[in-house]
DNA sequence: TGCTAATAACTGACTGGTCAGTTATTTATT
DNA sequence: AATAAATAACTGACCAGTCAGTTATTAGCA
């Protein structure tokens, strides 16, 4: 270890990308410890500054956390969700869509690493949870339900209770994740989202389908 | 507040029902402040014994969540799964049934007490998120998979993946219960588990309607 | 081009508080 | 008196957040 020769700058000034940096590291190490457990200064030398820097960019350590989470869902633009709810017609191709696209994204570890962290911390961190309620649950629940509702008032699918429905549609990938990911279920196979989301489409396909006239 | 005549016991001798209580004590508190945020000190005041006393009984503070989730479990009788996995004929009615059951026991929020604090403190207790796994989910999720195996191969129902559709049988209640207790969606209406379960059997029950010959 | 403020970035020791688990002592029971 | 049960004071470790001081970087000036 030569520490005449250090080509490396200690600081480095003008540090915008500091706040990034540091979301990274609190993140791979609440994805490997939980928040809770993981110290503010872990979490400074992961990102290869001193604690007291930490509290230049961030007010607080729930603040890293809330960073995380408006972080992890910018990307989820309006769009998505505003297409949905003005959909017209049998809603069963869209729901095979959604739920496609969710395989997809939640396929990826560094997608479902935020929410349950949030899971996790929700009950100690009441803001948290209602800021991901607000920003994600609040317009994806509400926005299917909607596309359900349409789908009954229009004879496209059979007469179910378009809020529980929503349930019976998203439940299964949010059940496959958590016992995946917090009880180790399958572990050996791998997630396998893809065989989950193709199956569960299958059933939920048949099981929309427009009752016969009686 | 007379201190010298005082006609209560300061101790109660020979106390055999005291790990009862301070499972009581520990429950009550975790459900109100969940486990991490709950101290040794805070059980033993609420059980009417000092701090010392707890370890009398209790090796350790995680040993106490142990205990929990023991006299949790211990009601689940083997009986249940037995049944279940030896079933013959059409699984839907079981289905049903078993539905149904969850639907019940899952609506008392006693019963949901223990689970929800399993989950949040799984990632920092591999132990306990290993005992409620191997004492509930390897024992009813393989017992849905081999139920509807079973209706597959006798072909009650339609030609699915019986461990992909476990997840979509029991997904939406798990989600449900989450959405509900966690995020704290529709807190003013309640849990309204009968609702949620009803409406799911309906789309299960058709989703797994035998294909017709093509 | 050098030299000298000025300032932004950063450090690490410190504080105050919490809490799991231990132990010396006291109290009740037989 | 002997013993079991329970207490209360204590220990050691941890950690979020603070702050006085240090170092790198930039700007102003000669």
């Amino acid at each position: 270890m030569s520490s005449s020769d250090s080509p490396l700058p200690k600081f480095r000034r003008r540090a915008e990308a500091r706040p990034d940096e540091v979301l990274d590291a609190a993140l791979s190490l609440f994805m490997e410890q939980g928040f809770a457990r993981t110290s503010v200064e872990q979490v400074a030398r992961r990102a290869g500054i001193s604690k007291g820097a930490v509290y230049l960019y961030f007010e607080s350590k729930e603040a890293i956390l809330v960073g995380l989470v408006n972080r992890a869902i910018a990307p989820l633009s309006e769009v998505l969700f505003e297409n949905i709810t003005s959909f017209e017609g049998d809603p069963r191709p869209a729901l095979a869509q959604i739920l496609r696209l969710m395989g997809q994204v939640m396929g990826q570890q560094r997608n479902r690493a935020v929410p349950l962290i949030v899971l996790h911390e929700a009950p100690a961190a009441p803001n948290i949870a209602a800021l991901f309620r607000e920003a994600v649950l609040d317009r994806s629940i509400p926005a299917i339900s909607a596309l359900l509702a349409q789908g009954v008032a229009g004879g496209y699918i059979r007469s179910v209770d378009p809020e529980m429905t929503a349930r019976t549609v998203i439940g299964p990938i949010l059940a496959h994740i958590i016992l995946f990911e917090i009880f180790g279920i399958a572990k050996d196979d791998g997630l396998q989202m893809d065989r989950l989301i193709e199956n569960h489409i299958t059933i939920l396909m048949a099981g929309l389908e427009p009752q016969k006239e009686h």
